[in-house]
DNA sequence: ATAATTTTCGGCATCGTTGCCGGCAAGGTT
DNA sequence: AACCTTGCCGGCAACGATGCCGAAAATTAT
């Protein structure tokens, strides 16, 4: 009762053939109806399921999706979801990495996907990852590999993101208006796009504005909240302290607003901040924080549809690129004007 | 280019048996080192990788664990990164599926993973289950299945697990010493076996300090801030209103406190409140959520072990119960008396 | 009754890998 | 010189399933 029932079994207890038996199974033709039921009533009892690492061997696919994330915080978690969710529906079973921003266990996990078989590639790359290497042998054995959020150009694929630039544009447009004038960014590692694009979206808004770009004003830091309320703190130390952060994430500018408070600074009266994700975190905390709607899992979504489109006509290779709007949500971590209004 | 060398590549290229190829890229013995020199070096050159599926099919294992979550919130995603963490160390790849706590869902995940031929199972029962068949299917291919979290006696299997009556206990006597008299407990969904456990630990409190439990103050509600805020606020409104309330997770406490602040009632004065998870967001929000810690990396970590010792020794199938003892963190949601001192 | 056709089925090869077994040649022993 | 040991290698079967092809059995046509 251990090992479960193989077609092989079915054939040798009805006397009949292999073939025949697996042609019972799938194939109506070719096959006397009698014989037919009576497989089909063997195959019941005996709990028989097609091993489908056989077949997978003899199809050369296993319908399985290889994702590799950096980690599974809310927005990639959600993001994930949304993979699952289409990914399942197509009849693909859907193989979660994490690669915990490293990229050595990006490059393992890669290796380990590859080895698995999968019939191809979700991922969003490390924070760390400057090569990419380990993702283009997906590409050189003609996998699809669709990349989604964390998109850089050194990847040539097909990707699902937001329009980074936008959203720091957005963001940094908006603490402009609201009458800020020395306004921080806090920026990810500088190898990483999004948090690139983002910073752009900050100069370009700069620039409109003629407003000054200040390099005192852009601090690279990792990714995290720690990192953030350490160079927040520094930054408030400074003798032209800033007025306004964004921060490129929201966690980030949780560990803003940390130091922020522990400065004993008011927002947004002594200083604005907006982050970017909008995690649920941002309105529990008090002022809730503005941010950058991120809506992650149609993008999530979006990269399973894509990948299944990419397999099924995979010889037309056109790299389509899924661009999503970004969209402000002011609260009162930066709404400077309405506070003067009411006055 | 397109598709993977084989081992049947590298003997047609050399002129010789696909055997001696295959004991050469293994086997050092057996095999002349001048030939193994000649195997190794094709290899390297048609960048040669085994078939994984082929020997699984051999072997019948497939080195890949399934893992089934009902999301993949904070407290879960980081168990999972501790499933992954000693998994991966030893030679496992992981495959995480999410039930989104629907029972229909985990019942489909299942089956996907049993039929990837997956070597076991680590999973985390969705709150919708009552039944467990699918579970059982899992036991009787003999295939090691390890629960975690989110255990129920209706599955005998090796688990792993905080101590959720203590947790409960803990939590509850905490605010009777702060002084509390009508302590109001949000449970979960009644099925679920955590929130039954919390729940009973709550129980002996009460008992324990001779204090009538009140049907009204126990409140079952699903797992999710928005129904303990609506929970809470209806909660409140009572004519005998708690005077703390204990939700069994941090999301819950959460969706209490927005509920109270609503009221216009103080934490710790008016009202008491303590979580559970020690979630990040407890200390984020203001006041910060007195919280029991859930060693969540851990409870992963022990999983995966728990899990491998199963598949190394199945022959002895003895089935360890793992629980690890909770602690109760004070924040000033609940810290009536320091209050009072300092006065 | 015989030929032609159709239905129904079994054999064999295949997917990529491994392990067992047997064989052949070289070298060593008596 | 005959025998035995060892080193090295190839053939075959197997893991579970499928598909092609040809053959036997059943049916129809002549």
């Amino acid at each position: 009762m251990d090992k479960q029932a193989t077609i092989k079994d079915i054939a040798k207890q009805l006397s009949i053939s292999i073939s025949t038996v697996s042609r019972a199974l799938r194939n109506a033709t070719d096959v006397k109806s009698e014989t037919r039921k009576a497989v089909l009533a063997l195959a019941e009892e005996l709990k028989y399921e097609p091993n489908r690492l056989a077949i997978s061997l003899r199809e050369r696919q296993t319908h399985t999706i290889g994702v590799i994330v950096p980690n599974l915080d809310y927005v990639l978690s959600m993001m994930v979801r949304g993979i699952d969710e289409v990914g399942l529906e197509a009849g693909y079973t859907v193989m979660v990495c994490q690669s915990n921003e490293s990229f050595g266990r990006e490059i393992v996990n890669t290796r380990r996907l590859l080895d698995s078989l999968v019939d191809g590639f979700i991922i969003s790359v490390s924070s760390e990852t400057k090569s990419f290497e380990h993702f283009k042998k997906i590409q050189e054995r003609n996998l699809p590999l669709v990349v989604f959020d964390r998109v850089t150009p050194d990847l040539l694929a097909p990707s699902v993101r937001i329009d980074n630039e936008e959203g720091g544009y957005l963001a940094t447009e908006h603490l402009i208006e609201q009458g800020y004038k020395h306004i921080a960014i806090l920026a990810g590692p500088k190898n990483l796009g999004i948090s690139n694009k983002r910073m752009q979206g900050y100069l370009n808004a700069l620039k409109k504005y003629k407003i000054k770009k200040e390099d005192a004003l852009i601090i690279h830091c990792d990714f995290n909240q720690d990192y953030a309320y350490h160079a927040t703190k520094e930054l408030l130390t400074h003798k032209k302290r800033p007025d306004a952060i964004f921060a490129i994430s929201d966690r980030m500018a949780i560990g803003a607003m940390l130091a922020i408070k522990e400065h004993g600074l008011q927002m947004p009266e002594d200083i604005g901040l907006v982050g970017f994700n909008n995690e649920p975190v941002t309105i529990l905390v008090t002022p809730q924080i503005s941010s950058i709607d991120m809506p992650a899992f149609e993008i999530g979504k979006a990269a399973a549809k894509l990948f299944i489109e990419t397999i099924h006509n995979s010889e037309s290779i056109h790299h389509e690129e899924i661009v999503l709007r970004p969209k402000l949500l002011v609260r009162a971590s930066s709404q400077k004007i309405k506070i003067k209004n009411t006055k």
